[in-house]
DNA sequence: ATAACTGATACTATATTGATATCAATTAAA
DNA sequence: TTTAATTGATATCAATATAGTATCAGTTAT
């Protein structure tokens, strides 16, 4: 079970550069070679946060992107809405035949109430805090892992 | 992003069927009419669930499937991992380059945090409690949705 | 003018998920 | 003892999702 697939973690990577040097815009190639993510592909992911008004982008030379939204106001719950789709159980059989399948719904009732947990809980880690978690980090300047 | 494939989904299907009919052996070809899960599918899933010892078989006629372990001591965070893999985050690059990415460190902290919240929720759902609410639910007999 | 860029979109490859098919072995019961 | 109902074990296929590539037109600083 993957949480994370690779469009979220890119965009996660590539959003945490972004807010590292705000202020200035930084080129897909920039993020492409520094973060190791395959350019083209990230491009399309670039894209799609500007559609949702999390980034901006400035064209022609020494063009690139730019944070729009700020840090603390992107938790990683609408990346993955962005990028995986909203979370969701296993869809309910409500609609083909109203509860002749009532296990199901049982399951169903418990498994939403874990799916606000988990939302809840993406919804507190922000691109913000990673920010500050990341600085922290390089503060104490000691090797991870 | 689905928290539940069908493989799971089905299965604890199944085994709420066979958790509320124990002591007899049930047929794959009942369970699959009855809960509408796809005969040989279910097949598959009978099988791998006997390899971790959830349920037992008797072959030939009158043969089929029964409850070994007690449902109480099934949570779906087992079924989640045997049916999709171990929640996991994204493989860190931490084999790849040391540390070289230290933003992904940061992120893969915060989520192995909710890693463990997420797992612990799956955790408190068993069987057993499941089909505790299936009874309440049938008890209450009025429609639900 | 040109090189460094993004916008837009089409395409390919790979992996995962969901489902089906087949045949041998076992067993209850006619 | 035959037969029908069943599981065991695999092989195969189809559909979908994920990951990655390629191309070309348009924009802009130098
Ligand atoms: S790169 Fe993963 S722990 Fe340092
Ligand atoms: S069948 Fe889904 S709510 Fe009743």
């Amino acid at each position: 079970m993957k949480v994370l697939t690779k469009k979220t973690d890119y965009a996660i990577r590539a959003l945490l550069m972004l807010g590292s040097r705000r202020g200035e815009y930084v080129s897909a190639k920039t993020i492409s070679t520094d973060q190791d993510i395959p350019y083209q592909f990230l491009r399309g992911l670039l894209q799609e946060m500007i559609r949702y008004d999390l980034i901006v982008s400035k064209e022609g030379a020494q063009g690139g992107f730019m944070m729009k939204k700020e840090p603390d106001e992107i938790p990683i719950a609408q990346l993955i809405e962005i990028f995986q789709g909203k979370v969701q159980v296993s869809e309910c059989m409500f609609r083909k035949q109203i509860c002749a399948n009532r296990s199901r719904c049982v399951l169903r009732h418990e498994i939403m109430r874990i799916e606000q947990v988990v939302n809840s809980e993406f919804d507190k880690v922000t691109i913000g805090k990673l920010l500050r978690d990341l600085e922290a980090a390089n503060g104490m300047a000691h090797g991870c892992g």
